[in-house]
DNA sequence: ATATCACTTAGAGTTTACTTCAAGTCAATA
DNA sequence: TATTGACTTGAAGTAAACTCTAAGTGATAT
């Protein structure tokens, strides 16, 4: 698979991917004679668990880290559970506040609804 | 109020207070003759909406623009109901990304706590 | 009196995560 | 054969949201 159709299938940026590649996120990725990447169905799953875990804001070092523990082999698994642990509280605490900020959102927008001309902002 | 006090309250420094003065999401703060910021029961409400707020992801600047709205009166309500909307919208995908993102963390960690040494990344 | 401390300012610097640029390769099509 | 289009590279540039610096003021503690 190439890197426009893995870029689609994602959307994500080509350059999105190459910049992933070079963070140690993914990869490296096998390349044709010509240079070009060939994306495997290992590469596509690394993809996509990287994908998830970006779009609920975990960062990139913390995923090169999980990465390159994992790669260090089972002595690793007491500090990788350790930090999945870590982020899966950060993680908490951005869905609480973001829960509270909706249910804000819905409270204001309803009192638009309802033509109540709050003075107050929020 | 003074500004170490509110920004110990609200887990803020002051820089960021300043900085949330300057782009026009607070204030402008009233000072005493000494030229320091005293932070009145009204204020002290914005920053908590604009803590909240950011503490979801939404943008400085459309809190800028809501917050610009809301002084323009009563003629901008509908564009102001639309705006809350649509960041409705954004921070319902990204609630749903998290909470996806969570499940996928717990299960992994469930695995490491049940002794699975899985050789999948995730 | 002098030192300490919290405050003030304008403006420069930092971090994170991309994103764009310039220059080049290669395969296929007009 | 020439051009089009997708790919390649290293490096520079950008946006958002702070964060820090330098220089200064003014009230209070020693």
């Amino acid at each position: 698979m190439q890197i426009s159709e893995v870029a689609k299938e994602f959307g994500l940026t080509t350059d999105t991917l190459r910049y992933y590649e070079r963070e140690g996120l993914i990869g490296p990725i096998t390349k044709g004679k010509n240079g070009i990447r060939n994306y495997t169905e290992e590469d596509i799953k690394r993809i996509q668990f990287v994908k998830c875990m970006r779009s609920a804001g975990l960062e990139i070092n913390f995923l090169k880290r999980y990465i390159q523990l994992f790669e260090g082999g089972d002595k690793t698994v007491k500090e990788r559970r350790e930090i999945l642990v870590e982020q899966r509280k950060i993680l908490k605490e951005k869905l609480d506040a973001m829960q509270e900020a909706y249910n804000r959102l819905n409270y204001k927008i309803d009192l638009y609804d309802k033509n109540i001309l709050d003075k107050n902002l929020m």
